[in-house]
DNA sequence: GAAGAGGATGAGA
DNA sequence: TCTCATCCTCTTC
């Protein structure tokens, strides 16, 4: 495994209870090769082989996959069929993060392909931020921090003890005696059998998976910072005394998608054009930002559509609702 | 009914 | 002076 965001879906998957067909498998493998692109970017990240992960590995993400999180997973995508079968979807997902809709056309009714694509972009990203959040969870829980070649022996015991609990293994701390984490993540699966028989390998599964998780964290936390010192470095913003402006702020939300793709994102980034799908929401933050507690989408667009005349935002050509193009793309 | 367009006016930096 | 908030009317979807 090379690809710490597919150890993890590789992960909840394998770990879900739902029977998972070959198809399945395949259709969420299907759009790795679409937004997943993290092969190469650091070595020696994960070695889980799928190929030869065993039995019990393929159940011991039942916890670290939690019901919630299944049912999030099968709400956040509704409009792929072959999906729908699959997880039993529901309809009107509570989240829908979007990691990136920059490949989508103007249209919000894409190909058929473009749409499965992207619902199953929404639930690769959101089996990982799940599996990032339980993760999240049991480090304030044990006090330790997520990335594992930070640990000391004491955090090892603690997150040693906290999964033989947790997927009720037996105990295997004294093997694991005094390694610190970056003893651990240098171990193979097989040194792990060797000091651990019964649960070692379960136990390098659910490491790697740390490992991976710490990495992706890490590379999101420096592309967040990218983006937000790419957008402060072409515009003011609150974080240089001077007040934002709206189209800065939209395009401060717009380089987030993790975080606001629910409310707007890209239609066409490369052309500038985004969809407000959530004008409420935006309103409300734009509100939140500037302190005004009364603004609305009313107010909100007005001041966009001041921007027609100076030349910053206009409508594209193809105009629709709530769809607005920066004359001056990112 | 919600969204879009645009005029008018005032507040605040 | 500039930007934006606010209010308004009318039109379009």
């Amino acid at each position: 495994m090379s690809n710490p965001a597919r150890s993890l879906v590789d992960g909840a998957v394998y770990g879900s209870r739902i029977a998972m067909s070959d198809d399945s498998l395949t259709l969420l493998e299907r759009p790795r090769s679409l937004g997943w692109d993290m092969d190469n970017a650091k070595a020696n990240v994960g070695s889980v082989d799928r190929g030869s992960i065993p039995s019990l590995y393929l159940s011991c993400f039942d916890m670290l996959l939690t019901e919630d999180c299944l049912s999030k997973v099968s709400e956040a995508a509704p409009t792929s069929s072959a999906s729908m079968s699959l997880l039993e979807l529901r309809e009107e997902p509570e989240q829908c993060p979007i990691i990136d809709s920059q490949e989508q056309g103007l249209s919000p009714c894409g190909t058929e392909e473009q749409e499965e694509d992207r619902s199953l972009e929404q639930v690769q990203s959101m089996v990982v931020g799940e599996v990032l959040k339980d993760i999240e969870t049991a480090c304030k829980l044990l006090n330790i921090t997520p990335d594992p070649f930070e640990w000391n022996p004491s955090h090892v015991q603690k997150w040693l003890l906290w999964t033989e609990h947790l997927y009720r293994l037996p105990h295997a701390g004294k093997v694991f005696q005094d390694l610190t984490g970056k003893d651990l993540c240098a171990m193979s699966e097989e040194e792990f059998r060797q000091r651990s028989p019964h649960c070692g390998d379960t136990l390098h599964a659910h490491l790697d998976i740390w490992k991976s998780a710490a990495w992706m964290k890490e590379r999101c936390t420096l592309a967040d910072a990218k983006a937000t010192g790419e957008l402060w470095s072409e515009a003011d913003s609150s974080s240089s005394g001077q007040p934002i402006h709206l189209w800065q702020f939209l395009r401060e939300l717009l380089l987030k998608p993790h975080n606001y793709g629910r409310c707007i994102r890209w239609l066409n980034k490369e052309k500038g054009i985004f969809k407000i799908e959530d004008s409420a929401h935006v309103a409300r933050l734009w509100g939140l930002r500037k302190n005004r507690p009364a603004m609305n989408y009313d107010k909100l667009s007005r001041s966009i559509r001041q921007y027609y005349k100076k030349g910053i935002i206009r409508k594209p050509d193809v105009s629709q609702r709530l769809v607005y193009q920066f004359v001056h793309p990112v």
